[in-house]
RNA sequence: GGAGAGGUGGCCGAGUGGCCGAAGGCAGCAGUUUGCUAAACUGCCGUAGGGGGAAACUUCUACCGAGGGUUCAAAUCCCUCCCUCUCCGCCA
């Protein structure tokens, strides 16, 4: 969503910065409606102002016990004038707000330039691929040999893209949620919040789900309320419609929640194992900062994410996306790639954005300044989130890159405190 | 789920049709007084959008939970929805 006026007065600058981005806004008829929302509103503006002042006639007279049946007849007929042209105004708002909430963010001027996959940069690795002296195995045909993924019954209780995780398998998904949260908490500056993982339609319009990707999203029958996709949704919203102090800035939670995802179009891919699954654990990292320190920022957050896959000895890359490939609400992603020995190759484990004011303004989230001064301005915080990391994927990753030639798998150093100890996962 | 009460500015709280963007108080800011602190006194003190001005500022419009309606005129009357509180029931 933009600011109707920066809209109007740089139409075609951001429809040239958006690119293939913006290849679905109707941009003519935006600038139609814009035009017309603005000729609507100043009319309405200006019969209102005469409404007003003939009604204080009226009250004078009446207080004067003067007739007031002329006044108040004209009155009555601007009355019925102004009531034609707010309908008129609300036929035009509806279809431009609308409108106006479906275009995506701008990119930052550091985004590369592209249209798909391809034209992402690989900004730096991380580690190296384990060697492992025999074969391969995938963490399903794995987990299901160690007796700790059970994919059939996740099927039979749920349905497809579900999982169930026994045993030490799901102490492993506690271990490394607990491990996550602990890092974010105590050593890389977060406060702990565990959010509702059903959230209302203004939540999901604020981050920039609706109105688009309604199709993505689990929603309720008897309300309307939707399951969260991602922690960034109840979090990011914690402080909507709030202005905050300027020292209370940065302000960054870590959250665990499940999410919850349709996966629309996506048939085909991944239908194997713990990759793409509808329902999943993840630990989010939401960051709200003031605009000149966003980057900054994002840099910090990649980072913490980056920490825990160092603390767990697993091989990355981080790739900047590219203008084509990014979300629609981010101005700039950074993907964290964990390696997986069995695909041989990268496979996304995080995703950090900053969205710069695109969702503070459509969740009007302002700051101020601490000192009222003169002409200080209340203005939009940047809003920026990470994984830190998905969960399911990281025991994925623990699965294949420690994974034995006897079919056990090693238990990373810091995660066996988590696990009472245990060393590795054998078959029991 | 049933019954009742209520949502007004940063906070408390008055306002049941017009002179109300809204009394009064608290907090905040500026000043006077004061040996210091405190107190007292005076003034200022909401947000958003449009117009004018280099700016200080000025003017118009909107906003009293949200959205509709009645009326010349709505914080105030009517309808729908949301939220909070109290009691009863149920429940982890």
């Amino acid at each position: 969503m933009y600011d109707l006026r920066t809209l109007r007065d740089n139409l075609d600058p951001i429809r040239e910065q958006l690119g293939p981005r913006g290849a679905d806004v109707p941009w003519d008829k935006l600038r139609t409606l814009i035009e017309q929302r603005r000729t609507l509103a100043n009319q309405v503006e200006q019969l209102r102002h005469e409404l007003k002042k003939g009604s204080d006639e009226v009250a004078t007279l009446k207080r004067e016990k003067q007739p007031a049946d002329a006044s108040m007849a004209a009155m009555k007929a601007i009355g019925e004038r102004i009531k034609t042209i707010e309908d008129e105004l609300r036929a035009v708002e509806e279809p431009l707000t609308d409108l106006n909430l479906r275009i995506p963010n701008l990119p930052h001027a550091s985004v590369p330039v592209g249209k798909d996959v391809s034209s992402n940069t690989e900004t730096r690795r991380w580690g190296s691929p384990p060697t492992l002296t025999a074969p391969a195995k995938n963490h399903s045909d794995l987990g299901e040999a160690l007796g700790i993924l059970d994919f059939d019954r996740a099927a039979k209780i749920t349905g497809a893209r579900f999982a169930v995780l026994t045993g030490s398998g799901a102490r492993l998904e506690r271990a490394l949620i607990n491990y996550m949260l602990d890092r974010h908490t105590t050593q890389h500056g977060y406060r702990e919040v565990l959010p509702p993982f059903l959230v209302n339609r203004s939540s999901m319009t604020a981050t920039g789900q609706l109105p688009k990707f309604e199709e993505d999203l689990f929603r309720l029958r008897d309300e309307d309320y939707f399951l969260i996709p991602t922690a960034e949704v109840p979090v990011t919203n914690l402080h909507r419609d709030e202005t905050l102090n300027e020292n209370a800035l940065p302000i960054r939670y870590a959250a665990y929640t499940p999410c919850f995802r349709r996966e629309a179009g996506s048939y085909g891919k991944d239908t194997k194992g713990l990759i793409r699954l509808h329902q999943f654990n993840k630990v989010e990292l939401v960051a709200l900062s003031k605009p000149e320190q966003s980057y900054e920022e994002l840099e910090r957050l990649t980072g913490h994410a980056e920490a825990i896959l160092q603390g767990l000895g697993l091989h990355y890359r981080v790739v900047t996306l590219c203008t084509g490939d990014m979300g629609f609400s981010a101005a700039k992603t950074y993907d964290i790639e964990v390696w997986l020995p069995s695909q041989n190759h990268y496979r996304e484990i995080s995703s950090c954005s900053n969205f710069e004011g695109f969702q503070a303004r459509r969740a009007s989230i302002r700051y101020k300044g601490a000192v009222e001064k003169k002409g200080a301005k209340t203005e939009f915080v940047h809003t920026l989130n990470g994984s830190g990391l998905a969960v399911g994927r990281t025991v994925v990753a623990i699965l294949e890159n420690y994974q034995q030639p006897d079919g056990s798998v090693l238990i990373p150093e810091v995660l066996r405190p988590y696990m009472g100890g245990l060393a590795q996962i054998a078959k029991s």
